[in-house]
RNA sequence: GCCCCCUUCGUCUAGUGGUUAGGACGCCAGAUUUUCAUUCUGGAAACAGGAGUUCGAUUCUCCUAGGGGGUGCCA
């Protein structure tokens, strides 16, 4: 870890610091789908680090969680991943360093005073905050036995300007930043301080990242000025919002990225979802990640906060459900089949057999299914035991005239030598001329037999995918 | 309260002083079809409001309203 005071290379190099408190949800997922994007998109480096500084509220498994969240995706990072915790004594020796530049000083406030402090601010309508009690007392004065924290001494006057990407200029009033707490009464470093001293010591040129610490930029702005160091580029992306235009919650989107795998969303469906929503290259709408990379830049990042619709995202899932391959599909489906979620009853796991038939029935399965999990619904005939349990509408459909059809047909079929597709198109088109019947008329029961439902893909297909035996079984069933 | 950001169809957005304000999702209607889905065609649907600047504002400035974020010895 190089640490220089002015940043000579020319290469981009962002990062994505995700505090290790819970999963990888959506906007921490599109904060690192920018990152990545401009990474690549510049020939440049994305890294990883983890903000545990908070150990009590950091995890093992939400660090799985994350990395296997970004995996999922298909973000890959580059050199091993940052643990913040790892820098105490760096950010320490940073602060001294502050501390002997006169740019810290010790404050001996207690909660208690701090709490009062910002009550008072806040009802004489000043901007709430420290208000520099210890700034300029001498360390005579401390009180016996406190611990003190170490607070950094921000300029009072002026003003502390962000040339952001994506919001343009910002200017803060100096006046309004109080003196933040670079190190705690316990000696533990704040995150304030531990991203400017690792963002600057990782080498990161683009700090990409969401809105809500556009007031942090200002802060960290005057840290790097203190310190001599080069700010590196921000950019503050809006935020995401609910359907409803509120606070992304769970109820609706706030969720991990595995509970988008759950619901049976493609990872390539998701992050172009997640690409667009927020940043755009004139009308394109559905690309993948190596054209995103092509065109990603951020002047496209769009400065409104945007609300997440998962009617689109379905419909760009079906889209990349139809243009998978089979077997791409069922490798999807394997990894995600012990964690579908469905009102359904869905198999947790199947034979080789079944997944045979699977992967038969995919090319008609795969073209009528907006995620994964409804495929899986659509394909339960498949695996279905006889005799079939009846939807209500295919009940309803064999009546005793549709019956007496069925039991014509079946002749036809028993004789029938080749099974397969062609061959049974054939036989019931002719069947159906025969009769004097639209084709309708005699694959709406068949449907029904064969699968207990109204709805399937194309009866021909389900004919020969489930085989001679279990087809004209399934029809006997209902004679 | 104080500070900061945002505001084009219901939603995601294109647009950078002169356009019939475009696309996508969703919705409605129709065509194709063995059901459903796909596909195709057509339709309804927007510049938050008010002042300026200008020959001319969706585009520039200001104000208002609404929304969002921050305001921690959390990150």
């Amino acid at each position: 870890m190089t640490d220089v005071s002015t940043n000579t290379s020319a290469r981009v190099v962002t990062r994505f610091a995700p505090s290790p408190t819970g999963f990888l949800h959506i906007g921490g997922a599109r904060t690192a789908l920018f990152n990545w994007l401009y990474a690549r998109a510049k020939g440049g480096k994305f890294l990883l680090r983890i903000e545990d500084t908070d150990r009590k509220r950091s995890t093992p498994e939400a660090v799985a969680a994350i990395l296997d969240g970004l995996d999922w995706l298909g973000l890959r990072w580059d050199e091993d991943p940052l643990y913040q915790h790892t820098r105490a004594e760096r950010h320490r020796a940073v602060v001294a360093a502050l501390l002997e530049k006169g740019r810290a000083y010790r404050c001996y406030a207690t909660p208690e005073e701090l709490a009062a402090m910002r009550e008072r601010a806040r009802a004489e309508g000043r901007p709430p905050g420290y208000d520099g009690t210890w700034r300029d007392r001498h360390p005579s004065e401390a009180p016996e036995g406190v611990k003190p924290a170490i607070r950094f001494k921000a300029p009072r006057e002026g003003e502390t300007v962000i040339e952001d990407a994506v919001q343009g200029r910002v200017v803060f009033q100096n006046a309004n930043l109080d003196d933040l707490v670079l190190l705690r009464s316990d000696g533990t470093p704040t995150y304030m301080l531990s991203v400017v001293v690792d963002d600057h010591d990782m080498g990161i040129t683009h700090v990409i990242r969401g809105d809500d610490h556009l007031t942090n930029a200002a802060r960290q702005s005057q840290i790097y000025d203190a310190l001599g160091w080069q700010r590196p580029v921000f950019a503050h992306v809006p935020l995401i919002h609910g359907p409803d235009g509120a606070k992304l919650s769970k109820r609706h989107g706030a969720l991990g990225v595995e509970a988008y795998r759950a619901m049976g969303y493609l990872p390539e469906a998701l992050c172009n979802y997640l690409a667009r929503l927020g940043w755009s290259h004139g009308d394109d709408e559905i690309f993948s990640m190596e054209q995103a990379i092509e065109w990603f830049d951020l002047s496209g990042i769009g400065r409104a906060p945007a609300r997440f619709d998962f009617a689109k995202l379905a419909n760009l899932n079906g889209h990349y459900i139809r243009g998978a391959s089979d077997e791409v599909l069922i490798a999807h489906i394997r990894r995600g089949l012990g964690e579908f979620e469905s009102k359904a009853e869905l198999p947790k796991n199947l034979s080789k057999e079944e997944w045979d038939k699977l992967r038969r029935a995919m090319p008609g399965l795969k073209e009528r299914a907006k995620t994964l999990v409804e495929l899986l619904e659509n394909a339960r005939y498949l695996f279905a035991k006889r005799p079939l349990r009846l939807e209500a509408k295919a009940q309803k459909l064999l009546n005793e005239e549709a019956r007496a059809l069925l039991r014509a047909l079946l002749k036809e079929l028993e004789t029938l030598e080749e099974w397969n597709a062609a061959s049974l198109e054939r036989c019931i088109k002719a069947f159906a001329e025969e009769k004097g019947l639209k084709l309708g008329k005699v694959a709406q029961p068949l449907r029904a037999a064969l699968t207990g439902r109204t709805i399937s893909p194309g009866i021909f297909d389900v004919l020969e995918v489930l085989g001679r035996e279990e087809s004209l079984a399934r029809i006997r069933d209902r004679l």
